[in-house]
RNA sequence: GGCCUAGUAGCUCAACUGGAUAGAGCAGCUGCCUUCUAAGCAGCAGGUUUCAGGUUCGAGUCCUGACUGGGUCACCA
């Protein structure tokens, strides 16, 4: 199905091949919504047509006005501006259009495409909690799986868990020497919370030791790494590579407490993982890949037996791959990855959601990858997201503390939405259940709006002063206009409807014009992979709905066919809100 | 320093990928609830789109150069 710009772009090619016998490129009609302070619905704009009319531009407008009026009934007039062709559509194309808009089921959806995708999001390290950036990476993450799924991708959505290495240790360690066997079940803290003030301790404990070294005059890189805590975290680290038992042991009841805490916040924000990727298992893999490149002359070894790969031709430096003791870092890690993922899925595509700090480490991967002549190599894409700042530009870091953790943020929240909610008491009737599941809703979708709403490529601010507005343009004010919708259904009560012609109001055209780009919408979302595509459409709807709600009597005051017509209307914008912010993974809720 | 990236109202973000007089929200000020939910609606005020050139019918958007911020260039992950 066609939606109103596209017909009335391909209506223009028409014309410019009758008039001018002139076939035009496609992308060169521009066709957009006619700004509110002219006449007309839709504008296109002539310009690029001179070069091939060879008239004037105000000619040029009349032929292609004058062509479309006669041949296109549904056209009604025409009006031109300087040098943009506005048309004026009959009302009763437009209630056509969203008749045609009613009918279909899944509306925005596509067909089930042939092509698989693997996205990849979260990527957390064992040894800390969850935090804002997290958060929006699983926002975003989530949320394009949901687009991409929407025009037909099969995707199937991944984690990665960064479970070994020498933070990890440092937790270990941390807890060995002063938790005097507690547990998180024993504390009643969450597993990961547990762990990471364990790594917080570390720190202390570190900056303690080196500044009592640098005291005794050493200087401050060999301060750091003398530290005696520094040098048993390093022994830790040789005896888990080693594969020492109880080191191995200690590493899984940790790790296990974290992935338990990992869960219950991943449920708490509504995100699903169909499988589970651990560094631990795929760095060997990596190797592996390592020494294949190494046998064929790809990568060289140095001098003491570290391997690196030459990219200065392509512009790039040259990078390590195996350490001089033959440990893997973290890109032979990521190869090892990328090829488990090829073997689980066949995917034609890797997305890889990770912070725009890792722009280097990715074209690195992707370049070494095809070296490898990977068949996967050529499907990776980076979807970069800018960090999450504090106002005045300091960044959040879990060691120092500058980081807003996950869980208390989500706490924040929804006790936000209760006291705002009971504030307005419109719920008094509402069990406790039915209330503690409205404040998530509330509280939740307000913070998956603020984050889904920025181009994910931009870096953005986060003031936990402040914390986030539940009116203007927030997720809450969409799912207050969902909510509108739904008591219109309400009193309703269910009964069919017959659309039938009548004459339209301006806010009534509004919706009808927006309701039919919501499939291109997706489609955009989908290809530039931006979710915040969708988030400020929903927005346009839900204050479009709330200007037609305040302009004009839906129930009472109208006429049988008005009052069909608007119902019906009423229903298919909260039929489109409900579909945008569901791929958004926002949840709508019925009243509030 | 090299490369990458961004700079739009006091603040947080838009701008259909080059189209008309740059739009929203928050904060500030005015109005609107005895008729469908005021988490709303209407209005006022707020801008030399960092700066200087260029490309063209047209530039916030493209090019060049500055300025400012961020990232990266680890035998950390």
């Amino acid at each position: 199905m066609y939606n109103i710009p596209e017909i009335i772009s391909d209506a223009t090619a028409d014309a410019l091949k009758e008039l001018y016998d002139a076939n035009i490129a496609m992308d060169k009609i521009s066709v957009q919504e006619t700004r509110k302070e002219f006449e007309g619905d839709y504008t296109i704009v002539v310009f690029p047509f001179l070069k091939t009319s060879k008239k004037n531009v105000g000619d040029t407008a009349q032929e292609i006005g004058e062509f479309l009026t006669k041949t296109y009934p549904a056209i009604k007039q025409y009006s031109i501006v300087k040098g943009f062709l506005n048309l004026h559509f009959d009302d009763r194309f437009l209630v056509d259009q969203f008749k045609v808009i009613s009918f279909q089921k899944d509306y925005g959806k596509q067909a089930q495409k042939n092509e698989k995708v693997v996205l990849e999001y979260c990527g957390p390290n064992t040894n800390k909690a969850l935090h804002f950036g997290h958060v929006r990476n699983m926002m975003v993450g989530y949320a394009t799986a949901n687009i991409l799924q929407a025009v037909g991708y099969k995707v199937h959505k991944v984690n990665i868990l960064n479970d070994r290495g020498i933070a990890i240790c440092k937790s270990m360690l941390t807890w060995q020497k002063f938790a005097n066997g507690t547990t998180p079940e024993s504390e009643g803290i969450k597993g990961d919370l547990f762990v990471s003030n364990y790594y917080v301790k570390f720190a202390e404990v570190h900056k303690q030791q080196t500044e009592a070294l640098l005291t005794k005059g050493l200087n401050p890189k060999d301060a750091q790494a003398k530290a005696p805590i520094q040098q048993e975290a390093r022994a830790m680290l040789r005896k888990w590579e080693a594969g020492d038992k109880a080191t191995l042991a200690l590493w899984e009841k940790m790790n296990n407490w974290v992935y338990a805490g990992f869960e219950e916040t991943y449920k708490r924000l509504g995100v699903d993982f169909e499988k589970n990727y651990y560094e631990s298992k795929t760095y060997e893999l990596g190797k592996a890949i390592v020494a294949k490149g190494l046998k064929s002359g790809l990568f060289y070894k140095k001098e003491d037996g570290s391997v690196w790969v030459d990219l200065t031709e392509d512009g790039l430096d040259e990078k390590i791959l195996l350490r001089s003791d033959g440990t893997s870092v973290y890109l032979t890690q990521d190869l090892g990855t990328a090829q488990e993922r090829y073997k689980d899925f066949k995917m034609d595509q890797s997305i890889y959601v990770v912070a725009d700090e890792q722009n280097y480490h990715f074209k690195v991967l992707q370049l070494i990858l095809q070296k490898l002549k990977k068949p996967y190599a050529d499907g990776i894409f980076h979807l970069a997201y800018g960090m999450v700042e504090l106002p005045g530009g300091a960044k959040m870091k879990s060691r120092e503390g500058t980081k807003v953790d996950a869980d208390d943020l989500l706490d924040e929240m929804v006790e936000k939405a209760k006291i705002e909610t009971n504030k307005l008491g419109k719920i008094e009737d509402f069990t406790e259940t039915e209330k503690a599941t409205l404040f998530h809703q509330i509280g939740l979708g307000a913070m998956k709006y603020f984050i889904l709403k920025v181009h994910p490529k931009k870096r953005m601010v986060f003031d936990p002063e402040q914390s986030i507005d539940l009116v203007g343009d927030t997720g809450p004010f969409i799912q207050y206009a969902y909510v509108r919708t739904q008591a219109l259904m309400r009193a309703r009560k269910g009964k069919t409807i017959e659309i039938e012609q009548i004459q339209l109001e301006e806010s009534e055209k509004n919706l009808i014009k927006l309701l039919d780009i919501y499939p291109a919408k997706i489609e955009a979302a989908a290809k530039n992979f931006d979710p915040s595509e969708v988030a400020n459409f929903a927005y346009d709807l839900a204050k479009s709905f709330n200007k037609f709600y305040a302009d004009l009597p839906i129930l009472k005051g109208t006429d049988d066919k008005t009052k069909n017509f608007r119902l019906q209307l009423s229903q298919q914008v909260g039929a489109i809100l409900l579909s945008a912010m569901t791929l958004l993974g926002i949840q709508l809720p019925q009243r509030m």
